[in-house]
DNA sequence: AACTATTTGTTCGTATGTATG
DNA sequence: GCATACATACGAACAAATAGT
């Protein structure tokens, strides 16, 4: 094996994503702080202002930094957040490069446990959040909208308490790409998924009981994953005449 | 709550990156297609060339085009890979809004059922190149990079095997910050994660034994989990210090 | 309310580098 | 070598948004 590495001609632009990155990622540009100008960046990094805003771009779109307009504006440095790996999921879902299959599958092993370890951890404080956020959603809902909204906090707040931030990451994903194709179905979701469905976890949860809590959600899951499962078709079907 | 939107004055480019990413999500535009030159598309969209630009920047930076230089060049569409994806989890862990408690943990969970799957959906075909893999990386290693390299892929494989794309996805994100946290510490990786320690899960998986592979799989993540904890901090010390 | 300063957003013209035929 | 087609890059200018005076 060759000592060499191919060389490829590299963008200006890239060069700049590449400090900019590094020094967000390092720290010693902090969440908050204001990158200077684009044209005092310009003439730093001896390039033209072009340069620069593909780079600033870039970084936007990798959620590192937002861009205000005006005269306080700037490019802002941003707490890196799970809404672009999300959004990332949704797209590969989108492409069908994942089945709504695979995504039920590691729900339905990842709920559980997210469950289990959250009976486990659980602290008063939490125990307050869990209770409110269980009763609004069986309240009457507006809206399939608001309907799905509030179904879903309860597993967002269950993610939380579990303290995993990787968990927290996965079941949003997989709540945003459930969200899209509940939304592309008739609007009876409240049949589907009736008010209580998701009391039985949440009282195992607010008891302690790890097993019974991951029980609980696995029959929720399986439940809930059928008519997911069917749903998808309805989804592909109006992606597909949309795009015509 | 209002029924009303925030008004933001959108971007020329970010509506230029909506249309394209659209016509390739719904697959108006095809892998491997060429979009028409960055005059055209300026012509096409009636904006200069520079939104023209700005927007393919994203699009490059999301993974759904790559542009390539020359007269033959221009931006292709690609088959959205994981590899974006990947990216954005390394980040998180860099960034340190993800640690390495939680990828571990959530490493225990799904790399035995991997496993079990594996075992219960293996064919002929994956079984030749599994025990190939295996070999392979028995053999004795030129660098730490490519023994690491190696001990990756009978992980990879198994994913595949699973055929589950969500649980690829999540293998590969695994297996990137684990190799860049591994490469960090001193050249004695052969020494903590000796050649025969995936024997026990491949013998398991190609025997169909679902049950004793999880099994196995298990027992190596939490031997293995142990000594990258402890190598974490390492990792954290050399990012630091080249920070500074 | 009007003016001004600052900053991003947008466009144009032009020059250069790179790959193909 | 030369022509062609393309991305890359730069500079200058003006438009639009925002905040302070």
């Amino acid at each position: 094996m060759s000592q060499f590495k191919p060389i490829r001609p590299s963008r200006v632009s890239d060069e700049v994503v590449k400090q900019l990155r590094d020094g967000i990622l390092s720290g010693r540009l902090k969440a908050g702080e204001r990158l200077p100008s684009e044209r005092d960046l310009a003439q730093d990094f001896e390039v033209s202002r072009v340069a620069v805003r593909e780079a600033l771009r870039k970084l936007e779109n990798s959620g590192f930094i937002c861009v205000r307009h005006g005269a306080t504006g700037g490019a802002f440095v941003q707490e890196l957040t799970f809404d672009h790996l999300t959004m990332s999921f949704v797209d590969l879902f989108l492409a069908e490069r994942i089945s709504i299959e695979d995504l039920y599958q590691v729900r339905l092993l990842i709920e559980p446990e997210i469950a289990r370890l959250a009976a486990q951890r659980i602290t008063p404080e939490d125990a307050g959040r869990l209770l409110t956020a269980l009763e609004e959603e069986e309240r009457q809902s507006q809206s399939m909208e608001d309907d799905i909204q509030r179904k879903t906090t309860v597993h967002f707040i269950l993610a939380e308490i579990c303290r995993n931030k990787f968990f927290e990451v996965l079941v949003r994903a997989l709540m945003e790409v459930t969200r899209r194709v509940v939304l592309a179905g008739s609007p009876d979701f409240n049949f589907i998924h009736p008010a209580g469905m998701h009391r039985p976890v949440v009282e195992a949860v607010l008891a302690g009981d790890a097993q019974g809590a991951a029980e609980a959600m696995r029959l929720h899951a399986i439940e809930f994953g059928k008519t997911l499962i069917q749903r998808e078709k309805t989804f592909r079907e109006k992606q597909s005449l949309s795009s015509s």
